[in-house]
DNA sequence: AAATTTTTTAATCATTTGATTAAAATTTTA
DNA sequence: TAAAATTTTAATCAAATGATTAAAAAATTT
């Protein structure tokens, strides 16, 4: 008992396997993730894995279950709100996602990916269909410019919040930039994207 | 030899192992790739795969080599150019990307995710090293806006043309958006994009 | 056209990998 | 504390997968 790695030693065998699930997938994803990997950064017996939760899938739909609520689950309510402004909308996402990826920076790459290699395994479970298409944020934008289809401005804002976090390894690559710094650079991002954005808005 | 595929009927074996496996490798990343699948969509026998490349991996680095210089190839030159201002550069590089994403659309989120994946793998490979910090851009970038980070209008700019690239899957997922509307709404902001850029620099 | 070289195929290998099993160890219940 | 239930382990399986081999087929050279 005095010699547990620490960190791991109070969890329940079941919880250490979801965070090492957590981790391994998230860093390498599905197909590139070995059930072995996720047995030895849990420092588990293999079979365990598969005694807790049937099968590599069965772990895996848990974990990206839950990154997707990650993802996705702040961005709903926000723009459905009536009452907000768009700045304020802009605002409170940008505050939102920014802290949270800065806590977790692979979810996005990790979620995209997962998608693209299984479009169809997901379509049933974003029920938000047309759920976008007719928010408040939607309507909002639409009146301030007519001229441009809202969506332009959805994936501006997404663009700018999100982008930093998947093109992050690639920054580094190029620019030598330390993950410090990086980090501070994404907080900095957040109280720009909501003058950015504005700024765009009103564009000719 | 009448009844070949058409399509690939007239092109080497050598060129149909690396049509398909350009193919296969973007849309589904190495690590779910079957050589089986390359040898598959391109109607061969497995063993000719290895008898032309040697192994997966070599066949791999040709393909994502290639990847990488229609994804990075054409941003040096351009944001080196001392001649060029910077309306001039980010309108070239929007309208070259966008471009060549609608061609290419897995390109993104491919090579992203095989770095995430491998970063050791790309760290010589991208020999740009503190190329982008000394270039021209960046200091035109410094010079209008002495207050911000140049890094963040690179990361800006970037996140408008590329991530609704890497994004669509979830884009077309939760507004169930026509494929052909994505493209042309991606052209539409061909134009849009310098605008846009242009808005965010002046912004306070 | 015979000989040589190149290309292609079918069969097979060795390793990896997700999963199972039966037994051992531990914990909980009675 | 004995019995029962739960958890853990080591060994092993079967399928998938990257790669090789030896022989056949096709193309090229002499």
């Amino acid at each position: 008992m005095a010699k547990q790695t620490a960190k791991k030693a109070d969890l329940s065998t079941e919880e250490k396997i979801k965070d090492a699930a957590r981790k391994v997938f998230t860093q390498k994803g599905y197909a590139a993730t070995r059930t072995r990997d996720i047995a030895e950064e849990a420092g588990i017996n293999l079979a365990l894995l598969n005694y807790y939760f049937r099968s590599k899938e069965k772990l895996f739909e848990i974990v990206i279950l839950e990154k997707m609520q990650i993802l996705l689950g702040k961005i709903g309510p926000t723009i459905m709100d009536e009452r907000t402004s768009i700045e304020q909308k802009v605002e409170q996402i940008a505050e939102h996602y920014i802290d949270t990826l800065v806590a977790n920076p692979d979810i996005p790459l990790f979620v995209l990916g997962e998608i693209r290699n299984n479009p169809d395994k997901f379509a049933n479970l974003v029920r938000t269909k047309t759920k976008i298409v007719d928010s408040a944020f939607f309507k909002q934008l639409a009146e301030r410019r007519p001229d441009i289809d809202p969506l332009h401005f959805i994936l501006n804002m997404l663009g700018l919040i999100i982008f930093p976090f998947i093109g992050k390894p690639l920054l580094q690559l190029i620019t030598g930039i330390k993950p410090e710094r990086a980090v501070t650079l994404m907080k900095e991002r957040k109280t720009w994207i909501k003058t950015w954005f504005l700024a765009m808005l009103e564009a000719n």
